[in-house]
This record gives C-alpha cells, sequence and structure tokens, in this order.
DNA sequence: AGCAGAATGTACACTTATGTCGATAATATT
DNA sequence: AATATTATCGACATAAGTGTACATTCTGCT
C-alpha cells in the first residue's frame, strides 16, 4: 500500500491532473479542458492519463466536486456567522468576495459559463444559487426583517456579486473597499459604523486613509 | 443580380447559417457552433456553407457584431428616456430586462461565456459592460446624485440584472413583477408611484391583483 | 429554350481529439 | 536483489471537425 502524497516519486498523480484541469477550465472554459493539452502542460504522455481517471467525463466530474464544496459552503457560512448588527454581518459575506480561501470568482464563472453546455451542470448551479440566497435571507430575518424583503435584498446581495463576477473585471483593491460602505448601505439600509469597519478593512489587510 | 431575399428560391442564405448559429450559441456555447452540426440542423451540405462565409471565424464575427448592436444600444438608449422621476427613469431601464426585443438575457450570457475562451470577446464585454454602466450612472446624476453614489447605484442596478442573467432562472413573469417596487426602492431610495407602476405594469402586459 | 451565375454536393487532405493494448520503465516492499 | 505494484509511453483504431477543388444542379433572365 502507498500512500498518493504529492512527493511520491512518480511524476503524475490524480491531483496533478486535477490541478492542471482547473488551471485549464479558470483560463478558458470546460471545453479546452482535454487530456492532450494537459499532457503537453504537465509534461507527460496523454495516455497515461488513464491510469488515473477512468475517462475525460471523470476528471470533469472532479472539478465540479471541488467546486460543490468550496464556493457554497464557505458562504452559507459566512452568512451564519456571528456578528452584532446587520452590517457587521453582511461584512462576514463581505470577506468571501475578498478571500480566495473562501470563494473562488474565476471558479465560480467558469463552472456558471460550463452550465450552458450541459443540464446536469446547470442544475448543480441553480442548487447552489438557491442554497446561498436563502442562507442570507435568513441572515436578514435574524436581523428582523420579513421573509420577502429578506429573500429581495438577499437577492441583491447576492446577485450583485454574482454580477460582478461575470464582468470578470479586475478592478483594484483600494477601488472595491472604498465602495464597500456604500454597497453595505443599499443592502441593509444601515451605516456600518467605523469600528465594524475597521475590523473588516484590518482583516483583509487593507489600511484607509 | 439578385437580391438576398428570404424567399428566393435558394436553401440557403447568410442569413440562414447566421439564424441557426445563433439558435446554437444560445443554446449551447460558442464551441458548439460548427459548421457541420449547423449543416444538418439546415438540411445542407456542411461545404455549401463556404460560399457565403469565407469560414468560421467571419460567422463567429457577425454573432457578434448582432449582439453589440442590440443590446448595449437599447439599454443606453433607455436609461436616457424621459422620466419625471428617478424611479420612473428606473422603470425605463427596467423595460430591457422584461421585454425581449430590448435586451437579449440569453444572448447576453452566451457571449460572457464566449469571453472566457477569447481575448478579443472579453475586450468587447468590458467595453459594453462600461458603456452601460456610464449610461446609467448619467441618470442618476441627472437625478440629483454625486458622481459617487451614482456610480455605485449604476453598478448596483447593473450587476443585479447581470447576475440575475447569470443565474439563468426563468422565474414566472408574476414573481418577477411583484418584487420590481422593491427592487426600485433598493435602487433609487425612492418608492415608486402607483401610477408610474401601473404605466410600466401596462406596458408589460401584466395586471397585478 | 438556353445561358450565366448562384448554390449545392462529393471527394480529398488535414488536424485534433478520444480511448485501448501491450511493452517498458520506475519505485516500494520483502 | 527479486518482485509486485505503480506509472509511463508508443502504436493503433476511431471520431468529429476544418477547409479546398471540382463537378453538378438549380434559378432567374433574355
Amino acid at each position: 500500500m502507498e500512500q498518493a502524497t504529492s512527493d511520491s516519486g512518480w511524476r503524475g498523480s490524480p491531483e496533478g491532473w486535477l490541478e492542471a484541469a482547473y488551471d485549464c477550465l479558470l483560463e478558458s472554459g470546460v471545453e479546452s479542458v482535454k487530456i492532450l493539452p494537459l499532457a503537453k502542460r504537465l509534461n507527460l504522455s496523454r495516455t497515461s492519463f488513464y491510469w488515473f481517471f477512468k475517462d475525460r467525463e471523470e476528471l470533469l466530474g472532479a472539478l465540479i466536486a471541488r467546486w460543490r464544496e468550496k464556493n457554497t459552503g464557505n458562504l452559507v457560512k459566512q452568512s451564519e456567522a456571528y456578528a452584532e448588527t446587520l452590517a457587521e454581518a453582511m461584512l462576514n459575506v463581505f470577506d468571501c468576495w475578498l478571500n480566495k480561501d473562501l470563494f473562488d470568482s474565476q471558479f465560480e464563472f467558469a463552472v456558471r459559463s460550463w452550465a450552458l453546455q450541459s443540464p446536469d451542470i446547470l442544475a448543480e448551479v441553480q442548487a447552489a444559487d438557491q442554497a446561498r440566497i436563502e442562507a442570507i435571507g435568513r441572515m436578514f430575518v435574524r436581523f428582523g426583517y420579513d421573509e420577502g424583503p429578506a429573500d429581495v435584498r438577499a437577492r441583491t446581495t447576492y446577485l450583485v456579486q454574482i454580477g460582478y463576477i461575470s464582468m470578470q473585471s479586475t478592478e483594484d483593491i483600494a477601488l472595491r473597499m472604498k465602495r464597500i460602505p456604500d454597497y453595505i448601505a443599499i443592502y441593509t439600509g444601515e451605516i456600518p459604523r467605523k469600528r465594524e469597519l475597521d475590523r473588516f478593512f484590518a482583516r483583509h489587510g487593507y489600511k484607509p486613509d
């Protein structure tokens, strides 16, 4: 029995192929996640791929599993995190949009684009959307909103971000941070307190001027 | 000289191939806009395509031209339309989200996904985003907002819709209409007047209960 | 009816991808 | 050092797509 560690002496590994597939998906979409190009990138023979995965389908399945576990899970968790005020709770959700460990925007976009070509993926994406919006909606309810308005606000919060992701814009951090208080005000109707913002800025390593 | 009318007796035409390409793009993304499948769909020989288009590239170029002309143009126009109040102006913009003649959401999504695979298309999309956000921003400025907040609100308005498109959800009209007043309130900070809403509902053939 | 040109189709050459088989090489275990 | 396991590679068979050349058919016009 041999552990599948990263330094096992073999050049290839399931993780290696998956990582290459992930990179390729983010750069150019599912359609370009092809075994031949991946093999070139890894400097491996194309056919040794089949030692680790049954076929291309299985590789794509592994990619989706990775996405499912990361993005939805963390977003739900952040929306349930402790907060004294709604503005603070919203800032917890915003952590996702600024921290790649919590939410991978490029991955998100790539998967959503993939959904266009595959009904299975579309179903996955829609289930994720519903779970996420419901989680954010519960957050608004927790702070006193009725179901209806809570849902609309949850949608606004979430959809702006999905829209932002879909714009694929790479706005600099300072500008994004500057806009945060305005967004919080629009979504929650509350002006965030200075110390809430300071805490938020601090945990993202940003010093306002 | 023969006019390229739709009933000219010939089975194929540039328009025919373009239309098929459009359908295919919306259904399954650029990668599936391939000449062989289109030929099958049109019941034509694959090679007769080359009589109308130099190659596949030219066909894709024609698709992008179509998108560019339709979506951005109408959105800018609606954001500049006459309105007495900001809420009314916003409802003019909302016309786009409900009227396929003004804004083709599926087309929009397909093109945005395409951008992942092509730097040229990405540049097109980003130029469109900027033009649209600026147009909506000018609308807020017209109604008294300062540049900064106007821009954030324009982004919110626009991004929610792009996010919505990206969700590919097919929510029924009644539900969408029910949410409209809430969205208007969030984006503009104004409660739309009953007669503004009635006019809006009327022009989309919706009768509120 | 006959002709020119517009449109279509068949055959060919080429490219890029997929997945299987069997031979071979590298590594870990005994 | 021998062996079993794990991984790699090259050759093969197949499929789906691209574009070109050339022959053929259809349509509109005179």
